[in-house]
DNA sequence: GAACATACATGATGGTCATCATATTTAAAG
DNA sequence: CTTTAAATATGATGACCATCATGTATGTTC
């Protein structure tokens, strides 16, 4: 049947939603356009009448994750920096990708296809000019360096930092690297 | 037919090496075991003479790209943590995954599946450990630090350039994360 | 209010993939 | 030399998956 523009709205917003969690999940191989419609209350045969593709939802789904995590950022209280180091590098966020960082859940997937490097690229680029400006350098001491540079890198080594401490099996060493780095980075 | 024990040990050898490169170019989930045994020399068929599943053969690939890696850091020439940073950080590098890092390339995935993290956190522990006592941390802005720490600060930051220069689609954005974070870990 | 358009569910379809079955051939073991 | 065991190729098998086809019911449009 036919459902009102509304209704139809937020059924779309509810497949990009489960869509960009299930992706930073299981990645984008491993969950099935079957199942993220199921997520979202539907049947896989629904998906075709809101994307051309799986590959359209993918990139899609990846902007929707950049922005959720822009959002977070905006609404961090006190200093910017520290605020974006003590949520990135947390345990909360460690354990649960779903709602984290699309970098680090997806990175080495979006390099490989072809899809979704264009909106990735782009989201990267802002993230790295609200860094650049919004975070207090001058404290840092790497303050003889560009702002932008130091962007670069501070966010290259939570990403890593991340990655490295989902991947590992021994809690002890995974806890390590997050508060290694954590604390490499708020000086 | 029955191979001799040289030649059997040999097409092992070579399905490794294969499956490293493959992994780490197209993904556990994007490398098939057909194609795997067909750039090893053989038929998808004779792959469980070799290995009881997909799985263990992911395991076992995963330390094989990690011996190639810290083969090649024990060969380079001049200061170890310099040279590392030159290649790690590198465009050729970062062009050629299938022969490159196995963090940068695997990291998430390992996260993902239980089969492969054991052996992927004892390679990182190793790799931690070898960067911890030979690379020269007295000459380093950080060295009130400990060696350990820095370790992994340079590790996880070098990390995630790689991954954040091989996803993003703009060459100029690529090159300047990488000669960024390289000239950030390098004093 | 009649005609139309469309979001949805159910159910193909074709392809891919990991794994298994079998026959063959020959090295290895006795 | 005879027997056994193993590595391989070919070819299922069953599962999963993205995408498409169709019928249906109901907003939307005129």
């Amino acid at each position: 049947m036919r459902y009102s523009v509304e209704e139809t709205a937020e059924k779309h917003e509810k497949i990009l939603t489960e869509a960009a969690r299930l992706f930073r999940e299981r990645g984008f191989a491993g969950a099935g356009v079957a199942e993220i419609m199921q997520a979202a209350g539907l049947t896989h045969g629904a998906f075709y009448a809101h994307f051309p593709s799986k590959d359209a939802l993918a990139g899609a789904a990846l902007v929707r994750a950049f922005e959720q995590s822009s959002a977070r950022m905006r609404t961090d209280a006190g200093d910017p920096k520290q605020a974006f180091l003590d949520r990135y590098l947390s345990v909360a966020h460690r354990d649960r990708p779903g709602a984290g960082c699309a970098i680090a859940a997806l990175g080495p997937e979006v390099a490989r296809g072809e899809a979704s490097r264009a909106p990735f690229t782009e989201q990267v680029a802002r993230m790295i000019a609200d860094m650049t400006e919004r975070f207090a350098w001058d404290d840092s001491a790497r303050k003889d360096r560009p702002a932008r540079q130091n962007a670069i890198h501070l966010l290259s080594a939570a990403v890593g930092a991340l990655i490295l401490a989902r991947a590992v099996d021994d809690p002890a060493l995974s806890d390590e690297i997050l508060a290694g780095v954590r604390d490499v980075l708020a000086d």
